[in-house]
DNA sequence: GTTCGAC
DNA sequence: GTCGAACAACGCGCA
DNA sequence: TGCGCG
């Protein structure tokens, strides 16, 4: 007999589910034994086209053709229920089935999307924090990985994922854990079965899961991976690099309890943090470089007792610079800045996590040359929303003619900087990014608000325009945020913006690799200054 | 993390 | 000498 | 004037 059939080839797993890692493998190894074809439709058969009968009548030729097969062939036919589809989609969630395709059974066959079928997922989606791996012998690899997830501050077991990677993600990400071993612990919650056979690692690393649902504990079930969750950075072509921590600066680099872990026992280590500042200084310093600068440390490593730091302080290194102006009550004040690498890299000492800088420099205090606009998201709004509101806002600025820039913030926001000719004082700065940012409100109400009140945030963008007045600060560009993790505020370029998943990515970890080859997007920032046009 | 004053 | 306490921001907008 | 906020 003559036919044509469509369908799909899969590999199905012990349970008998088709799995695309399976057929990635089996393909890779140019396993053809392990294929099944699932034949779901029948176009011709012995020189009869059937494209114009409907899809009932279709599939009983089918499956009639197809009868003589036995239930090991590798032609197997795809059945169907009849009505029923709440049921059937409840029953295929909850065997952890990638969803449900529905077809109009009076409908003709056309190739490519039709309104005839409908695909529903049955899956959720979610990111975990990979919490650890199991290998097994037989694979000589990877056998799963330990899912956790971050409750205020603890992280919690939930559950493992053992499917989903081919052979050669497998072992991409045991190379990619095995070095976070060290120093890692156990999360909460975890069944001591687990306990004895999963490697924990620190918790660095995010992947995408699909999954049925929870079981009472929590853990998930049906756990599909779906990829490790990873920022890339593009290369700009100008990426020139120019040194400005030097072989003799790193030398002079030390800490007491370089090994004391901040913020919790998988936390980053004070060394750790030296080290980072030290990776990115080449970045970092030009945007820091003889700025008023204000301090978070947490010498102690606990979040509740980090503090800020505006003034100077006994037991400060001379490297560190110091100078005098006033408040806004007329009193003469020492405040801080970073002349040289020197006095930057000496700093992790003290506990400093994060830098803060006045959008001005210590020689011209009145003459600000940096704005910030800085997107602060309400409860339940995504990151993606942010980036949507921050592409909007770029657009609303390059039309009065600014050149604004992009960086995270280090939390769930974004801030937008822009570099500004030094011909206004602060008064008028701080007006002027009052109107734009109230004219942003005004014309998208239900997006953007400019009222501080928590009430009047949730599902807004708060446009945080404050840090535009003296004596304020914000995230310095690369400053790691005290928090779990250590997040750092990352300029990065519009493009990119929109590539982030979860900026919670760029931290203490990623972000010197990360940069080693991208470069410091916002590089010469300067240059770029234009006049704010204020009243 | 550092200093300073009390013991 | 050792130990423990004290110390480490502030300007803006709104109620 | 006091308070919440970053
Ligand atoms: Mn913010
Ligand atoms: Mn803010």
């Amino acid at each position: 007999r003559e036919a044509v059939i469509d369908g799909e080839i899969v590999v199905l797993d012990a349970k008998g589910i088709s799995r695309f890692a399976l057929l990635q493998d089996a393909l890779a190894e140019g396993a053809g034994n392990k294929l099944h074809f699932y034949a779901f439709d029948l176009l011709h058969l012995d020189g009869w086209d059937l494209r114009k009968a409907p899809l009932g009548r279709r599939k009983a030729l089918l499956s009639q053709l197809l009868s003589g097969l036995g239930a090991n062939s590798a032609i197997q036919f795809s059945d169907h229920v009849e009505g029923d589809g709440q049921a059937l989609y409840a029953q295929a969630s909850e065997m952890g089935l990638e969803g449900v395709v529905s077809k109009r059974a009076t409908a003709i066959y056309q190739s490519g999307r039709t309104k005839t079928w409908t695909k529903i997922k049955a899956l959720k989606n979610g990111d975990f924090i990979i919490a650890g791996y199991t290998t097994s012998d037989a694979a000589e690899g990877l056998a799963a990985l330990g899912l956790g997830e971050f409750e205020d501050g603890e992280l919690h077991y939930r559950g493992k994922v053992g499917t989903g990677f081919d052979a050669a993600t497998a072992a991409d990400l045991l190379a990619r854990l095995e070095p976070l071993r060290a120093g890692a612990s156990a999360p909460e919650g975890v069944p001591r079965e687990i306990m004895r056979e999963m490697n924990w690692v620190r918790p660095l690393l995010s992947a995408h899961i699909h999954y049925a649902n929870r079981t009472t504990d929590n853990a998930l079930r049906h756990a599909v991976f779906r990829g490790l969750r990873d920022v890339g950075l593009s290369t700009p072509v100008s990426a020139k690099r120019k040194r400005l921590i030097a072989e003799a600066d790193l030398a002079t680099i030390w800490v007491t309890n370089p090994t004391r872990r901040l913020f919790g026992k998988t936390g980053p280590t004070k060394l750790d943090i030296a080290v980072y500042y030290a990776l990115v200084g080449d970045f970092m310093l030009p945007h820091i470089l003889g700025r008023p600068v204000s301090l978070v440390r947490c010498p102690t490593g606990k979040p509740q007792d980090c503090f800020f730091q505006r003034h100077a302080f006994t037991g400060m290194p001379s490297s560190v610079a110091t100078f005098e102006t006033t408040n806004s009550e007329g009193e003469t004040k020492s405040y801080l800045s970073v002349e040289d690498a020197k006095g930057y890299l000496a700093l992790a000492q003290f506990g400093v996590v994060e830098f803060h800088t006045w959008g001005t420099h210590r020689t011209r205090l009145d003459r600000p040359d940096l704005i910030v606009f800085d997107l602060d998201p309400g409860e339940g709004i995504s990151w993606r929303e942010v980036v949507e509101a921050a592409v909007h806002i770029r657009a609303e600025l390059e039309a009065m003619g600014l050149m604004p820039f992009a960086k995270t913030s280090g939390g769930k926001g974004i801030h937008i900087t822009v570099p500004v000719t030094q011909k206004q004082n602060w008064k008028k700065l701080h007006q002027a990014t009052s109107a734009i940012s109230s004219a942003l409100a005004t014309s998208a109400p239900d997006i953007f608000t400019t009222t501080m009140g928590k009430d009047n945030r949730k599902r807004r963008i708060f446009i945080d325009y404050h840090r535009n007045a003296r004596g304020h600060t914000s995230a310095a560009p690369y400053s790691l945020r005290a928090r779990t993790n250590l997040p750092a505020s990352t300029p990065v370029s519009w493009s990119d913006l929109e590539s982030i998943d979860a900026p919670e990515d760029l931290n203490y970890s990623s972000l010197p690799g990360l940069l080693a080859t991208s470069g410091d997007p916002w590089a010469n920032m300067e240059d770029f200054a234009r006049d704010l046009p204020v009243l």
